[in-house]
DNA sequence: TTTTATTGATTGATCAGTCAATAAATCATC
DNA sequence: GATGATTTATTGACTGATCAATCAATAAAA
């Protein structure tokens, strides 16, 4: 069975699987058997390939945060408008690719896990400065820099809130109300700042 | 040294070192021993008390719940106005005593493991649900109903995501200035939903 | 003497991580 | 284009550690 060159299949097949282990669990505690048989390969191999567990957790936490990163670039090179940057990111956020029980079980998981683990502590600033960077890039234009700064705060916090809301089905349903939920505090804090964009 | 009468007294330090040990850990992954020796007795006695550990760490999260409606009630009888109910349930979500470190930690922990523990989730949704009767009661005066239902969403995630944000030690350094930041919030949605109240 | 408090020692289960063994593909050399 | 060496893939079996949970034993109060 032996073919060379399987390594970067069975490396994503592994972290997938960690995925899906982690979104059915709703918790990092999942067994490296449990991923490994996802993957249809032997525990035995994930450690082959990723060492310790602790690893392909991180390697997990990376390819959520590619992908979100990823969305993102792609969303905001759309946008024309500082506003529609703003709803960009938004968007990405609830898109249906980011906005999955699964992923969000995962960030709820690795929020915590960020609390034992330097190296995914460090992840998790990455994605949060990397937001903040993106929310000021669509704030900034539109309204003093200081004020800027507390509403990407805003912003980002009722995002987060609305990802955990959501993990325990019990907030808003659809990810269309949430992102909405969002838009809707952007306009009212965008009102007084200046006059509206022109767009809408 | 068994003196009856210590029952009551055993079991609220273990709920105390309880807390304490996963505001330390920052997670629930805390062992009934290192729980036990905080309160200063065996990991059997912790047993005796609680039967099994999920008993115990149902018995912290009815705590940290009943702490946070104690401070409510307080703060809400406080309240003259519809606008300073609003207020009232901010503040408290901010006190010094729920706005700590190893609170919010249980917290974030509590979430993730009600993924799994059907009566933790239970309990999380008994605490949803109050928050949202609590804001309802200030919110419901001031705007239509469905607009109040989406508000009360709104606050709830951007107090839950300051949580989450404070736990990283990411989010406002200071309980203050999210306290504040909620109340922006309300202001921006108020300003145009009808006159402003009239205090401030 | 019955009840309440308390613990040390033990058990059983679960897992991460290791390792030696196996096997197929690729390569080197004649 | 056969042959042997090397690399890559893969696993079952094992080890060691950790922990929740149990229990029999002890001791003091009622």
């Amino acid at each position: 069975m032996p073919k060379p060159g399987v390594e970067p299949v069975r490396r994503k097949a592994l972290i997938d699987a960690a995925i899906a282990a982690i979104g059915a669990r709703g918790s990092l505690d999942v067994t490296m058997s449990d991923i490994a048989s996802r993957a249809g390969v032997s525990s035995a191999l994930a450690h082959h390939y990723f060492g310790a567990k602790e690893e392909l957790l991180q390697a997990t936490m990376r390819r959520i945060l590619a992908d979100l990163g990823g969305d993102s670039v792609k969303a905001l090179r759309k946008a024309a408008t500082p506003r529609e940057r703003l709803s960009a990111i938004v968007n990405v956020n609830f898109s249906a690719s980011q906005f999955r029980q699964e992923i969000i079980q995962a960030w709820l998981a690795f929020y915590v896990e960020a609390q034992k683990s330097q190296p995914l502590r460090r992840l998790l600033r990455v994605y949060a400065r990397r937001l903040h960077a993106n929310l000021m890039s669509g704030l900034v234009p539109l309204m003093p820099r200081a004020e800027a700064e507390r509403m990407a705060e805003g912003i980002a916090a009722m995002i987060d809130g609305l990802y955990i809301r959501r993990a325990l089905r019990d907030g808003l349903p659809n990810p269309a109300s949430a992102a909405a939920l969002v838009e809707d505090y952007v306009d009212a804090k965008l009102r007084r700042a200046r006059p509206a964009p022109a767009n809408d």
